[in-house]
DNA sequence: AGCACGCCGACT
DNA sequence: GTCGGCGTGCTC
């Protein structure tokens, strides 16, 4: 009997959106590169960038169709070291998306390209014998090099150093390399200096002793302390000797989470440069960054979701803040909770990971309550500040102007005679959420989306919220062509106008995306805010996050009541995180601040729970609720979404993928449309999957995928699956 | 995703 | 007669 032999081959995974690898054989008299590295191959008619996944492995493959990789680009290690090649790995069989998509976000966009290096460590140059003995003779002619030559009696000196020095120091100094007498030596960055930080609080203080004494192996603890309680402190302190011990750092937060005053604070206390990655550094500081963190130069790496995947040979600790912020979970493509991966690349590595918020997620509640996760509570403010009062005014029992009561205007204007800020929040931007027509009831919709065109009366345009399409506002009523046209409910930019109105002497300052998008003038006018004296800030979410405002004593949300009946389950316990997130900008040490909800539904079950009991009152409330509903966190789901120009196409595939889902505990609803079913012109429907057990839910889906990539109706749809899905 | 091939409509 | 529309199929 003759069986052939299976070739051996290295296992390849490519930036397409295929479920599987590719095998090839090694370049001609090369040896099988590791786990890791990244190839040069051809794939088709094309050549692609590919990362080994397994090497000098059996091929099924019958021989003759094999190819062999063109080039191994990165000769001296893999790019990606072992622990990182398994997460990725868990992370593609988890969240059941393609390897070499997954892959690719691992990779910096710089490295994605085949000519793409590394860049080179930097460097330093110090003097040689050589160099030394020139020293004692006299200058001579050569004297911007002599004068060079003297700067380095006193040590080495790195690139930067020089180029502080002088104009031609490059020319200058490859004459005294090419006279040998200096040579260059690797950059040691110095030991970080620990500038000790303010006195702990005897809670922070009992928080950082309980996490330590339990640091070197693998836990979760959740960090759950209300605003202004200095969870960033107990961070630094937790962060101090790990650093000092000479390991790695990782700490992420949100997308807005990443200011300049934060970085500084870090930089500051732990005296290194932390490498810093986001969305929106350049894609060289991007790759600097990464390799400084990979080389192990850096100890501390700050990022946000996008840094959660760079390697880092040492790492210790990893910290997560405001856990429960909805920008931790990737809403398109690869679609991770950075939050989830986070725990389990600490499981892997063996090392303690936190998770810290005001306002914990469910998710990670129910985890405490279950001990899996160890919960510690920061319940006093650190700077003394009385938690603020909240009161609930009963729209329809008061008189309303653009959106505001009689009474939070009476309240504003007493406030604001004390000296004292006061903050509007509205999650509406434009002038007004809807035009309409008070002839005939025609108001106008965006024809890309099934949503309401909002009214920016400024730039005179009607603005869609979902797609950014954009038009004029018409004249007259395109229906019946009456001259009625007119807003209905009010966005920001009306609030500021009538807030103007109202108080013409006091400066209205708008803080929403139409008006901060020019970079720092969000920046700028907080510096006014902080500056002092009565003023008024109107805005949205944006100034839940970030900023504190030590001079606001008045907190007015306008309308709480969208979120109280949605379609959303997660609709509540975003509004509750929302009020806790908004409520703790109110109040300082000597002057508590105070809330007011405006609603048209007071006597909401809830929302008194949330301010009579406390956020952790209203959060296990809700979990209740869940569990009475099946709903996550105690059950476990996933989406199979699609999406397509016909809606029948859509509906189709889904139905067809009903039909084919395996037989088992997994329960599936739908399909469904999508809360906003239409976007820029697609029509969006989704399948539920439901289970009480991961594995069920993850073992059903598993043998699903074959069969539903094999559906003839998913050519005309652009599908994907969603584990544990954040939005619907 | 790309990039080919392939088979039917309006144009220099 | 061709240029080109996008349906369908494949990539180790």
């Amino acid at each position: 009997m003759n069986i052939p032999k299976a070739s051996r081959v290295l296992r390849v995974a490519l930036p397409v959106p295929l479920a599987q690898l590719f095998d090839y054989l090694p370049a001609p008299g090369d040896q099988f590169a590791p786990a890791g590295a990244r190839v040069l191959v051809p794939f088709g008619r094309r050549k692609l960038v590919g990362i080994v996944v397994e090497s000098d492995v059996p091929s099924s493959m019958p021989a003759e169709r094999l190819l062999r990789i063109l080039a191994v680009l990165d000769e001296a290690k893999p790019l990606l070291d072992s622990s990182l090649m398994s997460l990725l790995a868990w992370c593609w069989q988890y969240y059941k998306h393609a390897p070499g998509v997954v892959l690719q976000t691992a990779l910096p966009p710089a490295l994605r390209k085949p000519d793409a290096r590394l860049p080179a460590a930097p460097t330093q140059f110090a003097l040689t014998g050589a160099g030394e003995a020139r020293l004692q003779l006299p200058p001579g002619r050569v004297r911007a090099q002599f004068a060079m030559l003297q700067k380095f009696a006193h040590g080495p000196i790195s690139e930067i150093g020089l180029a502080l020095e002088g104009l031609r120091w490059r020319t200058t100094l490859g004459r005294l390399l090419q006279q040998g007498w200096v040579h260059t030596v690797p950059l040691v960055t110095g030991e970080p200096h620990i500038t000790p930080g303010p006195v702990l609080t005897a809670e922070q203080l009992s928080v950082v002793d309980s996490i330590s004494r339990m640091s070197g192996h693998f836990h979760c603890h959740l960090l759950d302390g209300v605003t202004g309680s200095g969870k960033t402190e107990v961070y630094l302190h937790l962060l101090e000797p790990v650093i000092r011990a000479g390991k790695q750092c990782l700490v992420l937060v949100p997308e807005i989470g990443l200011t300049p005053q934060l970085l500084r604070r870090f930089r500051q206390r732990l005296g290194l440069e932390p490498a810093v990655i986001h969305s929106r550094i350049s894609q060289g500081e991007r790759l600097n960054a990464w390799e400084a963190a990979r080389s192990g130069r850096s100890r501390l790496v700050i990022g946000t979701r996008s840094a959660l995947f760079t390697p880092m040979p040492a790492l210790g600790l990893i910290i997560l803040d405001e856990e429960h912020d909805s920008s931790f979970k990737q809403q398109e493509g690869f679609r991770f909770s950075a939050r989830d991966v986070a725990v389990k690349r600490a499981a892997d590595l063996d090392i303690p990971v936190v998770l810290g918020s005001a306002t914990p997620s469910l998710e990670t509640l129910n985890n405490a309550r279950s001990d899996r996760y160890t919960w510690h509570r920061l319940r006093q403010r650190a700077t003394r500040a009385a938690l603020p009062t909240w009161r609930v005014l009963d729209m329809s029992q008061n008189s309303r102007h653009h959106g505001l009561a009689g009474g939070t205007i009476e309240l504003m204007a007493e406030t604001l005679s004390r000296q004292e800020q006061v903050m509007v929040f509205l999650n509406r931007r434009g002038w007004a959420p809807v035009l309409m027509c008070e002839e005939c009831g025609w108001h106008a919709s965006c024809e890309r989306c099934d949503a309401n065109l909002t009214w920016h009366r400024s730039a005179g345009r009607l603005c869609c919220h979902h797609c950014g399409n954009q038009r004029r506002v018409p004249e007259f009523c395109p229906d019946c062509r009456a001259d009625g046209l007119s807003g209905a409910g009010e966005g920001t930019q009306q609030l500021e106008r009538a807030i103007q109105e109202r108080f013409p002497d006091v400066p209205v300052l708008r803080f929403d995306r139409d008006s901060t998008s020019r970079k720092d003038s969000f920046n700028d006018r907080a510096d006014q805010v902080l500056q002092g004296g009565p003023c008024i800030l109107v805005g949205t979410q944006m100034l839940a996050k970030g900023h504190h405002f030590p001079d606001v004593t008045l907190v007015v949300v306008v309308n709480v009541d969208q979120a109280l009946y949605s379609a959303d389950f997660r609709a509540l316990e975003r509004l509750g995180q929302t009020l806790l997130q908004v409520s703790g900008r109110a109040g300082r040490a000597e002057k508590p601040g105070s809330v007011i909800l405006q609603t048209f539904h007071p006597g909401n079950e809830s929302m008194a729970l949330l301010i009579n009991g406390g956020y952790e009152a209203f959060a296990i409330s809700q979990l209740e609720e869940r569990r009475l509903a099946q709903l996550p966190p105690l059950t476990f789901q996933a989406l199979l979404r699609g999406e397509a120009l016909i809606r029948a196409d859509v509906e189709q595939f889904l139905s067809a993928a009903a039909d084919i889902f395996p037989r088992g505990e997994t329960r599936i609803f739908g399909p469904m449309p999508a809360i906003k079913e239409k976007v820029a012109g697609r029509y969006r429907m989704y399948l539920l999957l439901q289970s009480n057990t991961r594995a069920d839910l993850h073992r059903q889906i598993d043998s699903w995928l074959g069969p539903l990539e094999a559906l003839p109706q998913g050519r005309k749809v652009r599908w994907a699956i969603d584990v544990d899905p954040q939005e619907l």
